[in-house]
RNA sequence: GCUCCUGUAGUCUAGUCUGGAUAGGACAUAACCCUGCGGAGGUUAUAGCGCGGGUUCAAAUCCCGUCGGGAGCGCCA
């Protein structure tokens, strides 16, 4: 459909002698005023007079007819050619040269997984999906938060009051221990100084912290081993602040001797005033290292060992002017990747009593809303199926809990706050992933009483509906959609564009009928479902969605 | 105080970058549709662009102002 477009850009282009037709057209507002529309108001005084002259040009292949609609113009296009290459659809691959990391997740260790650090996952995964199958070469990294003053606060709680270590449930020990160290602090300033004491040792190998550290920060990683492999999420490389604390280090005092940063009440700040960001600080007082002392060694490696043209990181948009500073920083340097360094910001998580803290402990883990969404999953499968094993039903139930939280943190557009409110479970109906997965079992279902495996031959002249018209054209719509959010990175696109899928499928298929219409229109319809299903299957799966055969 | 983001029916949301036709969808509410390929569905109804200016043939969209909500602004990450 792209290629129609273009050429009948070029004929009207032809006709009136002005460029960048192309970016005039419209989808019209309903299908029946048209499939293309052009607005005429460009071509002199009177529009409506424009569009009846241009409306009398010899349309291109691919075109049907043209009608006027006061100042419109608008295109139909030869459905019949539109359903024949919807039938015809084969996937295409493209290939692009492009080296991108994207770099997400980044969860602290010692610290709760919550609901927002699931948006973020989930967001980062389909980014990766998406660029991927735009063609990109694209490396999916994760940054570990395992060292840093939470960790000393945490290891100093754990050394100074806990006289027993856990034997199960690591992750949720950890993250209530820092709840505790957190309220301790709060409640007298003068431990700050042995949780810097702490931090520096640990810095600099002292055997009993290192020891304690390791234990502990083992048990923080496999609670996020258990949560990406449920999630489905895969990372290529797993960088740690640990590794390039020290490194980081040497560059802020380089940064010193280049006269870059200065040095400001004992410690270390990059002055960007000028370009109005405020003050980058690149090293604390006490000497050690913080957040922004690691990501300038980490961005160096990224560079030079990984050679990466696009760098893509996936950060709440809390942390934005921090990201300004930091590219600037790199700029600074002297780095021309830079440029290319691409903050995607987005929106928080929080419940409705207001923003959460892992520091305060008012958090909705992962555990916690999986589980709720799961148990809701299962009582709707066993509704349903009362033959089925238990087994069964946790599987279907699990794949479909997986759709709903995944939906739910991709459907929004990026910067929206989401609020989450405890006591409301997701939905499985409407605008929800389960909803698209039940198109795909509803299709499944009909391939299963057809009995066929592969259609072999189908007529597109046979299927005349509009319904047919319409999902042939989202079929065909596809590969463009992907492609273009692998630029701008528009991801709720993606599940916008299958709900409408859904949505006109579903209306389909409670008007059409498919399995014994005669042999050449069933097998006709069975394409067209069958190109459907493959699409939706195709998208859930960019979004990191499984598709279940029956639900 | 300064900076950034955001405001669309009772609730949630798409559209805003790049201005075009009747502002699309979900939940809730009220009707209706299983002798039919799966009702986690479909059809219909009700209801909306915070406010005030400006630019334009045309503004939810751009500009200015204003009010409400959120976030950030040196030793957290």
């Amino acid at each position: 459909m792209d290629q129609l477009k273009l050429t009948l850009a070029r004929v009207i282009q032809k006709a009136t002698n002005q460029k960048g037709i192309i970016d005039l057209f419209s989808i019209p507002p309903d299908s029946s005023l048209g499939d293309l529309s052009l607005p005429c108001f460009k071509f002199g005084k009177n529009p409506v007079d424009a569009a009846k002259k241009l409306a009398k040009i010899k349309l291109p292949k691919g075109f049907d007819k043209v009608i006027t609609k006061g100042p419109y113009l608008n295109f139909f296009y030869d459905k019949t050619e539109i359903i024949k290459s919807a039938l015809e659809y084969k996937e295409i691959k493209p290939k692009k040269n492009e080296k991108v990391m994207v770099e997400y997740s980044q969860p602290n260790t010692h610290k709760a997984f919550h609901i927002g650090h699931l948006r973020n996952v989930v967001l980062g995964d389909a980014i990766v999906r998406i660029l991927r199958a735009s063609g990109y070469k694209v490396i999916a990294a994760n940054y570990i938060g395992d060292i840093g003053t939470h960790v000393a606060k945490s290891l100093w709680y754990i050394d100074k009051y806990c006289k027993k270590l856990p034997d199960k449930d690591y992750g949720n020990w950890l993250a209530d221990v820092y709840v505790k160290a957190t309220k301790k602090v709060s409640e007298n300033e003068r431990l700050k100084e042995e949780i810097s004491q702490v931090l520096q040792k640990f810095e600099k190998g002292d055997k009993h912290f290192t020891a304690l550290w390791k234990k502990t920060y083992k048990w923080s990683m496999d609670t996020f081993y258990a949560i990406y492999k449920e999630l489905d999420v895969n990372f290529d490389i797993y960088f740690f602040e640990s590794e390039v604390s020290h490194e980081g280090k040497k560059i802020a005092l380089d940064l010193q001797k280049k006269g870059i940063a200065r040095k400001d009440q004992g410690s270390l700040l990059v002055d960007l005033d000028k370009y109005k960001l405020g003050k980058y600080l690149v090293l604390k007082s006490d000497g050690t290292s913080l957040y922004s002392t690691k990501d300038l060694e980490l961005a160096k490696r990224k560079f030079k060992k990984y050679n990466i043209d696009r760098n893509i990181y996936v950060v709440g948009s809390e942390q934005e002017l921090y990201f300004k500073q930091l590219f600037k920083t790199l700029e600074l340097m002297g780095f021309p990747q830079a440029k290319k360094c691409y903050h995607h910001s987005y929106g928080l998580v929080q419940l409705s009593s207001g923003k959460m803290s892992s520091r305060l402990g008012n958090v909705i883990s992962y555990d916690e809303l999986k589980n709720q969404v799961l148990k809701e999953a299962i009582s709707e499968v066993k509704k349903r199926h009362k033959d089925w094993s238990k087994r069964k039903i946790k599987d279907t139930a699990l794949k479909i809990s997986m759709a709903a939280l995944k939906f739910t943190m991709l459907c929004k557009e990026r910067k929206r706050v989401i609020v989450f409110n405890v006591n409301e479970s997701l939905s499985f109906e409407g605008e929800s992933g389960p909803y698209l997965q039940y198109v795909y079992t509803r299709i499944k279902s009909i391939f299963k009483k057809a009995k066929v495996k592969e259609i072999k031959a189908f007529d597109a002249k046979v299927l005349t509906t509009q319904a047919e018209f319409e999902l042939a054209k989202y079929i065909l719509e596809f590969d463009s959609l992907i492609s273009e959010i692998g630029e701008n990175y528009k991801i709720n696109m993606l599940p916008r564009y299958l709900l409408d899928l859904a949505q006109a499928f579903n209306s389909y298929y409670v008007s059409t009928k498919v399995l014994g219409q005669g042999e050449n229109l069933t097998n006709s319809r069975l394409k067209l479902i069958e190109n459907v299903a493959k699409t939706i299957k195709r998208g859930l799966n960019l979004l990191g969605i499984d598709v279940v055969e029956e639900m």
